[in-house]
DNA sequence: AAATGCAAATTTGCATGCAATATAGCTCCT
DNA sequence: AGGAGCTATATTGCATGCAAATTTGCATTT
């Protein structure tokens, strides 16, 4: 593992706060994996990590197994944890997984979302808009993100929202990819506003179906940027 | 937690070996939290459990991080790991989930299940038509829990088969209550004729549908006989 | 030079110890 | 009697130590 790209970052975890230590982890390295800053299929070592992160074994490999859970990472006994590389066929059906689930929430969404929360879409998107103007690809892609799980929180359904979080997160790095092409990128907005208008009338079925479309042509988009970035092993 | 229940298990833990000794006793805790062995809102001790299984705090400590995970412990810091008490309504949502993963996993299976796979559901099947004969309920209902993964696995999304794992243990209990009722337990066992049927004919459409309707009547009859028999906290 | 075998060094799995925190039990007060 | 406050006990969070397993490095052989 580059341990140059950590330096920056041991510093704030000085002082974590007892009883939160693995879990503030588990956050942490999560954020790494999944933005790929800890690559697929690199090995994890344990020393490398307490020794930057200021921590003990112990939380640390607590995170690991959390982490193990949620499939970012795959941990052979005796012989540590490595990175799980994803082959775009792994990609395509978590998609199909997330699609599914948007479906699911998008009919729950019309039904239970407040005005409040729609309004806080609403912002969202409008702060979308503008981070696609100002050409700020990440900004954008990090509202767009939340936009959805938003739309899946409304949905008020406690674990769809976190099954939702979970594989959404696993696939991070290559939705990412989706917004690449500029033409696309200008086509996703305007999906958004018709997704925000369905969300508005509270029109389940076109909600769904308008959500279905945008994944498709986001990761059709992906999977040509990407062109099988990885190999499966 | 009653300890007189915990004494015939101990015997098996002993010599677990290296490496695999926390997964072993996640697998182990999760069985006995999924049928309800140790009854929901109920705190887990550590060194009650350490003790029982011959196994220091530390592997543990490991299996109740996953247990969280999967949302089926909850671990308050500084306070202890509590069994997780799901409302009615957090059971209507898992259901939810199920129905629409299973929509999911039905349109892909008709198109990759094997002749071989199929064959081997059709093999479940039968064996459950004879437990329901010999009115041998948990049987039966350990075989159909079975079906319905294998229909799953069939779509051959890896995500997707452990996803679904994941939310059905979280709610089998209640769905064993889903056929106590005798007359509908006979017309679950049809249903499940004409699932398989359609799985054969590899319609997807109609599989979904009749997946759908299998559960929400299963859910109904679940529903009145448990006549929400936990409060929400 | 590549492959094989072996020993040293690293790394992991797990048990344990200590400090921090929560819980239970007690006393005292109103 | 019931509650507030305090003390003792139990329990958790985390660091660390040791043994087992793996990986690494090197010498030897083919």
């Amino acid at each position: 593992m580059d341990e140059g790209k950590w330096q920056a970052l041991s510093k704030e975890v000085e002082g974590w706060p007892r009883g939160q230590r693995s879990n503030f982890v588990t956050n942490f390295l999560r954020d790494l994996i999944v933005v790929g800053d800890i690559p697929p299929g690199e090995r994890v070592n344990e020393r490398v990590l307490t020794e930057r992160l200021g921590i003990s074994r112990t939380p640390l490999r607590e995170a690991f197994k959390i982490l193990e859970g949620e499939g970012l990472l795959s941990i052979r006994p005796n012989a540590g944890a490595t990175v799980v590389r994803l082959s775009p066929e792994d990609v395509e059906d978590a998609l199909e997984i997330l699609i599914g689930l948007e479906s699911i929430g998008a009919e729950r969404a019309v039904e239970r979302a407040t005005p409040e929360i729609i309004e806080e879409i609403a912002e969202l998107d409008a702060r979308m808009r503008e981070a696609f103007e100002c050409r700020e690809l990440m900004e954008y892609f990090r509202i767009n993100q939340e936009i959805h799980q938003r739309i899946i929180d409304a949905a008020q359904n406690e674990a769809l929202s976190r099954v939702y979080s979970s594989e959404s997160a696993r696939i991070r790095r290559f939705r990412f990819a989706g917004n690449r092409d500029h033409a696309r990128w200008a086509r996703a907005v305007a999906e958004h506003a018709q997704i925000l208008d369905a969300l508005r009338r509270r029109e389940g079925p076109l909600l769904r179906e308008l959500l279905r479309a945008h994944h498709r042509a986001g990761w059709k988009i992906a999977r040509k940027a990407l062109e099988l970035p990885e190999k499966s092993p």
